[in-house]
RNA sequence: GGCCACGUGGCGGAAUGGUUACGCAGAGGAUUGCAAAUCCUUGUAUCCCAGUUCGAUUCUGGGCGUGGCCUCCA
């Protein structure tokens, strides 16, 4: 069996994943703060993640593997967003995670073992908060409480920054509670308006990168294997949490291998809602099978940009067409020589050449390859619906089903006497209403366009 | 200014110190009343300049270009 590979940021360099606990697997990933409806950009994580906790699952089956993904549920963008749109946070905040979890299953995304609210972890983010203060590592000022990076001596190490580099940007938030401009807030108080709790601090919001800290302590211990997210997170958001978890637990790497997907862009720049240029989740729900987007962004190794297209969604939803006809609703086990190339950092582009190898081998007849494709592809969290339910789940038809039948029915009958000008005017009805239709032998079979 | 990633055919995208996968699109063919779908066959590529080497797309150095991070972001 070959071992798996992860690219590490922490070292740069793609390594072999080696568990603190060959018992229980344990995963750390960011989760969405819900203010908006999320996009595109934020689909990938959801995937590649999901990809290998599955991974993890298939070679580690007689282990727990343990998935913590979050839901960052108070922020000041929540409050702003709240505000904005008024409504109130609890209402926002459900509607969008309601609205997440919509997304999730679209994606075809396994749900994660644990998925903590911020809201429900306050107790745990104020002891944390406590241990940092009482070793020294945090000081109060004005009701606010900072963490001192000067105090950590690996301040930087995920994310390759020098401290003294940080101050030559100086866009870093100047503030003059802060001792130092990196610093960054552990704790801070609540306007009468803004959500607040009790704390030895004063009353308050935890800090965001505080939350990822208490949360995967609570569920995944003070050391786990996996933390992943975006690229966009290395900093500062895990620098900072690598310095909070640290600190508080006197600990080298609270988690061994950090994994970080590329972004997703689109005209080759980065998606973002800055810039205007991203696409909700939601909108792809009427044009797109969410295994075509699955697909698509598996088609692109993980650590590298992925350009967003209407070329590669095309080309992704006809190989899926052609994939779906190999179709097995059996579970077949997938054999180690087809776990190889995933095992090599998920390197899911290589496994997708091998799956069409596999295509190949089942129209000569291999009844072997046909099983393996159906498993290579279940692995990758593709063919999670049946094939009737995939050709008939592609579009909402104009037409009723009963009407494209007798006109079928009427433009074989024209066919059969050779009157091949009402037939074809028939095909071409139908075709505008976005039915295609195929003569198979004696048989006339129709589908979505 | 500091740091990082990337540059492979028309497009997408792997891999590799020695015939450069795979998919899409293109071309030709089979099939068809015509199509579509499907199948068969097929052309085309490693940014530039040095160095190491018998041999570099791959390793090293330099250049050019693109994108990203250094502020909230997946």
């Amino acid at each position: 069996m070959h071992s798996l590979k992860l690219t590490n940021t922490l070292k740069n360099k793609k390594e072999e994943f080696v568990p603190l606990d060959n018992d229980n697997i344990r995963m750390y990933v960011c989760g969405p703060t819900v203010y908006d409806y999320p996009h595109v950009g934020n689909a990938r994580p959801l995937i590649v993640f999901d990809v290998l906790f599955r991974v993890l699952k298939k070679i580690y089956k007689k282990s727990k593997v343990n998935y913590v993904r979050n839901i960052t549920d108070i922020d000041d963008k929540i409050i702003e967003a709240s505000k904005k749109n008024k409504i109130s946070i609890k209402e926002l905040t459900e509607t969008v995670t309601k609205n997440f979890h919509d997304d999730c299953e679209y994606l075809g995304c396994l749900k994660p073992t644990y998925e903590p609210r911020a809201t429900d972890n306050i107790p745990e983010m104020v002891q944390l908060v406590l241990k940092l203060l009482d070793k020294g590592f945090a000081y109060s000022k004005n009701n606010h409480v900072y963490f001192d990076i000067l105090k950590f001596k690996s301040y930087g190490k995920l994310s390759n920054k020098k401290i003294e580099d940080l101050i030559a940007g100086s866009r870093v938030e100047i503030s003059e509670n802060k001792s130092h401009p990196g610093d960054f807030v552990l704790w801070k108080p609540s306007n009468d308006d803004e959500p607040a709790w009790e704390s030895p601090f004063g009353k308050g919001r935890p800090g965001w990168h505080l939350e990822c800290s208490a949360m995967s302590e609570k569920y995944l211990g003070k050391q786990f294997d996996i933390h992943g997210g975006g690229l966009d997170l290395i900093f500062p958001h895990h620098e900072n949490e690598i310095a909070q978890s640290e600190c508080a637990n006197n600990i080298v790497n609270f988690a061994n291998y950090w994994v970080h997907n590329g972004y997703v862009t689109i005209n080759k720049q980065k998606m973002s809602k800055s810039l205007n240029n991203f696409l909700t989740i939601n909108e792809l729900k009427n044009k797109f099978n969410g295994q075509v987007v699955r697909l698509a962004m598996l088609s692109t190794h993980y650590t590298q940009p992925f350009d967003w297209n209407n070329q590669i969604l095309e080309s992704a939803k006809s190989t899926l067409d052609k994939w779906y006809n190999f179709y097995s609703p059996d579970n077949v086990e997938i054999n180690e020589d087809h776990l190889e190339d995933i095992l090599d950092d998920l390197n899911t582009p290589k496994m997708i050449a091998n799956i069409h190898k596999l295509y190949d081998q089942s129209i000569r007849g291999s009844k072997d390859s046909k099983d393996q494709l159906s498993a290579c592809c279940k692995l990758l969290g593709l063919f999670n619906q049946s094939k009737e339910k995939w050709i008939s789940a592609k579009s909402i038809g104009k037409l009723s089903i009963k009407i494209i039948e007798e006109t079928i029915k009427e433009r074989n009958l024209a066919r059969k006497n050779k009157d091949f000008k009402t037939s074809d005017q028939l095909r071409k009805y139908l075709e505008e209403n976005d039915i295609i239709i195929n003569d198979i032998g004696s048989n006339t079979e129709w589908k979505y366009k």
